[in-house]
DNA sequence: TGTACATCAGTGAACGCGCGTTCACTGATGTAC
DNA sequence: TGTACATCAGTGAACGCGCGTTCACTGATGTAC
């Protein structure tokens, strides 16, 4: 089961979900197509164990990072290693935050690894301040978001977070498939610059 | 020549890239799937024209708003239009800004029509102004942007800029690729939010 | 005006490939008495 | 201690599918003299 997976994950990383097959996991691992079956009901479950187990890798190191040093500290560390991780595992990061694969939905059973990665990275918000007033809707968005992680903040904090996260996928992302050719030259001078402007938004 | 590229984008829009075969836009053609290669020299070269076409549409899609009305607005327009193109067109925008086709290369011929994506998108920014500093090879970065976009405002300006898009872009793909379930209930004004700030840091 | 020829869009069969999934089965290992 | 039986991991053939690409070809249309 854990060779499976492990198999999976390297064709995963070789050639990206697309390119992931049954029976080539099982070619790999020296057995005939149907024994996989054994272990996995369908291509999609072996799709879902790769998705579950990605999270936790990627919140496993953004955890590594410890909870030592200030908030901002933590902060720009963690947004650090979610770009590193992401480097490291290209497809992996396509998997998780980059297009569905096509005819595969989501089962519940992401949910909850999927959350372990936002939590990482919310983790210094009730050390910030100063965050942009929010009314309304957003507000009640706000309120869910530190509710959801367990986080003593106010709604305000909330939407910042969201907001501070979508930039750094964002910008993770567009580099990471191509989009700043051409435009940064110093990627890593450029992500350090972003993760800091964003602590400046989240008062850390 | 034009059918096959309208028939492609509708499988596109369908099924998404993965989906998108040279024998079944034949099929659908009801000619030989032998006949489209007097058209297009491999699946590859037909991947490109959706994806020159996709920028194309799209930038027209953001310069559709027009220029009249102050700094902030246009921005703000642009930025609705661009999420409203990409709910509209998911699998689609997916190709132009998800995870990499496997095995497929963006030729050259891509740059142009995705910097028109980016120049509409900044349009305003010359009338903006109270960007943070920038030092060093991020400010080489700046001046790269504003120049290639061929705007008149500082390297500030530029990096202000790329970093807005990260944002921007960064949201709406967590939001079509699904992850804003269960933390965001009202998109529309969480998104409006977003973009007000946005406009903020651009001191549009 | 009529004939010979070239061009060109499209055909249809074929090559070789890999895929997900099912099913009846083998043979080793473990269990109960 | 020995025998009968159940469990269970894994096999291998098969089903039916769709794919990209090549190649020799047909038959209509256009062109030159």
């Amino acid at each position: 089961m854990a060779e499976i997976e492990a198999e999976g994950r390297k064709q995963l990383a070789r050639d990206g979900a697309a390119g992931l097959s049954v029976r080539a996991v099982a070619r790999e691992l020296g057995m005939a197509s149907s024994a996989i079956y054994r272990y996995v009901a369908s291509r999609d479950e072996l799709l879902t164990l790769l998705i579950v187990g990605g999270y936790h890798r990627l919140a496993d190191a953004l955890e590594a990072v410890g909870r030592t040093g200030g908030a901002r500290e933590r902060w720009t560390a963690r947004c650090l290693a979610l770009r590193t991780w992401a480097q490291a595992h290209p497809h992996e990061y396509a998997l998780l935050y980059g297009s569905p694969v096509p005819g595969y939905a989501a089962p519940e059973a992401t949910v909850d690894p999927a959350t372990r990665v936002y939590a990482a990275l919310g983790e210094p918000l009730p050390e910030g301040g100063g965050w942009p007033a929010v009314h309304g809707p957003v507000a009640e968005d706000g309120a869910r978001i530190t509710e959801g992680l367990g986080l003593a903040a106010p709604a305000e904090a909330g939407v910042a977070v969201l907001r501070a996260w979508a930039a750094l996928f964002g910008l993770v992302t567009l580099e990471l498939f191509g989009h700043t050719q051409g435009a940064v030259a110093d990627h890593d001078a450029f992500f350090a610059h972003h993760v800091e402007r964003l602590a400046d938004d989240l008062g850390l």
